[in-house]
DNA sequence: GTCTATATCAAGATAGAC
DNA sequence: GTCTATCTTGATATAGAC
């Protein structure tokens, strides 16, 4: 029996989601287990697969949620006027840097893809298409240079002295013709 | 007392190293452990601890190991004319793609600087600098790019219909000129 | 240089009572 | 909807004998 999206999470679930995320997103991925998700609802760990199969499931509803986070705030910040690469680089930063942690368990490893919220990954890659004129190629580059920029700085890879804005600004600019 | 580079390594310490990248570059990240590296020697796990401190100084000797192979591999492309830009991603693109594990053990979380070789890092990442005339905001760029491109495919996030040469084309002649 | 025995800890998950 | 009790697995690491 192949896995599925559930179509929608009983309200029970979503606060178990919700607690889920709260403790990712001030702990890390490494930190989210089962037994401290339940910690945090007073609960005990079993309890939570009464509304949720696995923790697979869990983590697949936190991305959804993320991608959805993700596009609204992606798609207002298009609908701001301005240079629309500059406006996406600044709002991809803003979403990687409030939700680090999400962020990292967004992007770190394939998706699961069977079990998330329907065409939300859709959803979430549409406003660059649109912003680079259809363009998948340079879409794409966009994206791959936004990631890599966000990754370098969580992780700490740039030395302590770089100008981060410059180097945004020089990608940037140079995907612009 | 500060945790500090091992000058050098026991001729039995490098043999477990080089186990441990057999294991990693097999079974990945989550894979790596001091049971599974003694397995592949067929000694018991807690031997280990007599060559290595632990499992952080493994780890670093691994991913100092590894900024020495992608140092070489990177000089090695950029003597051999050509596009520098090219020659670079052409490069970066091979090592990740011929070590998966290792890269990301490279990249995913913050460096253990302490532990590394001394001075590993700064070899690694010259040759990129050198090829885009020193321009550090610049080079800072292409290897976000690189790195996004490298991540986003080794993680299986483009659609299965997307011409990956033709992003990295787009992305490297933008930042030709 | 390697061993056994052990400490310590934590993870995901299930059964079945209430 | 939650509980207790439990299974199963696996991790890093230390002590001390050989």
């Amino acid at each position: 029996m192949p896995a599925t999206a559930p179509t929608q999470l009983s309200p029970r679930a979503r606060e178990i989601v919700a607690a889920a995320r709260e403790l990712l997103e001030q702990e890390g991925v490494e930190g989210l287990s089962m037994r401290r998700i339940a910690d945090r609802l007073d609960i005990r760990a079993p309890s939570i697969y009464k509304h949720l199969p696995d923790k697979e499931a869990l983590e697949a509803a936190l991305i959804s949620d993320g991608f959805t986070d993700w596009a609204e705030l992606c798609e207002r910040a298009m609908r701001d006027g301005g240079d629309p690469l500059v406006s996406f680089g600044d709002a991809y930063r803003a979403f990687a840097h409030s939700h680090p942690h999400l962020y990292r368990l967004m992007t770190e490893r394939p998706l699961p893809r069977e079990l998330l919220t329907p065409d939300v990954e859709e959803r979430a890659a549409r406003p660059l298409v649109d912003a680079v004129g259809g363009d998948p190629d340079l879409a794409r580059a966009v994206w791959a240079f936004s990631h890599g920029m966000v990754t370098l700085e969580l992780n700490d890879r740039f030395p302590p002295d770089a100008d981060i804005d410059a180097a945004w600004r020089r990608g940037l600019t140079a995907f612009r013709r």
